[in-house]
DNA sequence: AATGAATGAGATTTCATTCAT
DNA sequence: AATGAATGAAATCTCATTCAT
């Protein structure tokens, strides 16, 4: 009846709370329409199936990822991780994401294939530039060598779900940082510092 | 055909395989099944849906993380630490386990509902047992005690997903208890102590 | 193949030629399908499971009953009794979906549930009526006063299914109550009033 | 474990109970066995099947309406009828049994199929009977003759149905039969005679 | 004789997707 | 461009029945 002017970007919005709130399973075309006040069919007109909504979803939420990281290439060293930190604890969604991934690569149709392979390449890419940052803060000497990269990089990737772990209370990458920086040693440095 | 022995732990290992394979949407009865080798029908005489089984699943392994981390009582401070995070990385699963959880209460039958109800109990109190054991490292001064509870129990309790953002190559608890300790200045304490 | 336009009305009715050919439990989806020549969840976009469907079926026929009944609220004692025997006669089917009702009232969805009470409700309501319709032929003369009138309505009620017992010849609600009025005591009235 | 003995008998009444409870699609060899506390199994070594069982059942409730019924041979006319229907009135459960009839000829076994048909044969007995009665009643004066024997036998058969829609109240084929002799006209012999 | 365990056949239900308007 | 209506395919679930012990 009431036809419903719909645009694109809605639906990519509707999709995301969708997927928070019921996970990819609970996730359906009528739970979108019903949420959009849409009719089932239209969205049919914008995505040719539901795999393609969710990655072209996923891939939005990426690039942004991927661009707010860019924005961090001017900084070095510590100060790069600690905004690569900021800019995952804003998108706390990629965590829930990226698992999300791997269901969607089984049906794998051609080209939905090679949209999950380049969510999966940036992905690596935004570790990559990690374990970069962290070299290169091991090189200026800003913070000790002897702490293997890789399991740094892995802390500060799985920081990514800190916001939903401590449920409300909000986390900076300065505290992260910090807690990492400083270490839990009761003598290491000043307190204050 | 012919009429496989079924023993109800088999099924509980088969769907751990399968819910990890596919996710909660691409766990079916069906799948599983054929994973061992019997009638669909056969699976209902153990557990009467499916969310059942996936819960008693749960259970089961939240049973085991308990216990485990039961055998640490007698560690007390950052020793204690070091032994919940050897558990969680051992039960690498959990995490994703604890991301299906909301997907059950939804449909929450009235016994399903108390199930799951009880693995969100058990969850706090894994919770608890961290802060507690933070607080008493903190006032046996083997930790700094500037830097907030809450913040490193949320960094532990999201350390257990290490394994999984490290593919493969393998941590302990003792390499993370190093790394939050030491810290990643690089003059805390000294490099090979 | 064909999309085949499907009307609600026509539903029902299916359904209710189904219902009586095969009972409760002869009825399916499948079945029921089959019948129209469309697909089986077609139906589903109408009801939402089956006993929905069936509930919905008895509740037309329900007020189709009562509809007929309150027309005959301008009679009065007798009159009106043949007049409530001439519908119950017409609608046949009524005494077996009486019989149905309580193979719905276990599963009871909340909703579900007040649909049934709603059809019990107006089990009882034409009950009443036929009470209050003899105790008025009684105090208006129109018949004996010392004959129960629980009996009486019971008589009349289970009349209902007269024509399922005659199959196929026809009785009228007059040729009932003449039977009932006239007695069969040889000697009651003149054999040809 | 406990090897409870098992007697054919119970199984038949248990049968009973549950047909009346729940009808004939409620009836599940599952909840037979439960309500005696018995392996599911277990009835098979009694009946080859579902429907073999009902059918048994059934025979044994027209078996001693029959044989009740015949022990009102002796009687004739009117007190046969109301012998009958004292008979009736006690196996208020036939009415119900004989709309389950139609449910088993579909699947109907060749064997299953002459079990069926020895019921409805049984069932035309009876109503021979009562129209046997009738014509005698006529020819002995007793009832008038001007009524249709059709009729009458078809409301008498329908009086089975009886204690079910009084709902506890007590009927006796003699107050039935007293509202069919006397009739509801008010000036039909004297009241109290 | 009695049973627990396993299963296949079929009913119920959900949902992505197509199609005519 | 938007939609309501219809549908097939696949999943969930129930139950009569078989089989080995």
């Amino acid at each position: 009846m009431a036809k419903k002017k719909i645009n694109p970007q809605e639906l990519l919005d509707a999709a995301e709370e969708l997927l928070l709130e019921r996970g990819y399973s609970g996730f359906h075309f009528g739970a979108l329409s019903e949420k959009l006040g849409i009719g089932r069919s239209t969205i049919y007109e914008y995505f040719s199936d539901k795999d393609e909504l969710i990655t072209a979803y996923m891939d939005q939420v990426m690039n942004r990822v991927i661009e707010d990281c860019r924005e961090c290439a001017p900084l070095s060293g510590l100060n790069r991780l600690k905004g690569y930190l900021n800019v995952f604890l804003r998108y706390t969604q990629i965590q829930r994401i990226i698992q999300i991934l791997p269901m969607l690569d089984l049906s794998a149709s051609p080209e939905g294939g090679e949209a999950v392979a380049k969510l999966i390449e940036q992905h690596r890419l935004i570790h990559r530039w990690i374990v970069e940052a962290i070299e290169e803060a091991k090189s200026m000497g800003e913070i000790r060598s002897d702490q293997s990269t890789r399991l740094i990089a892995a802390m500060i990737f799985s920081s990514i779900q800190l916001p939903d772990v401590m449920q409300g209370e909000s986390v900076t990458g300065e505290m992260v940082i910090d807690l990492l920086y400083q270490g839990l040693h009761p003598d290491n440095g000043s307190p204050n510092r």
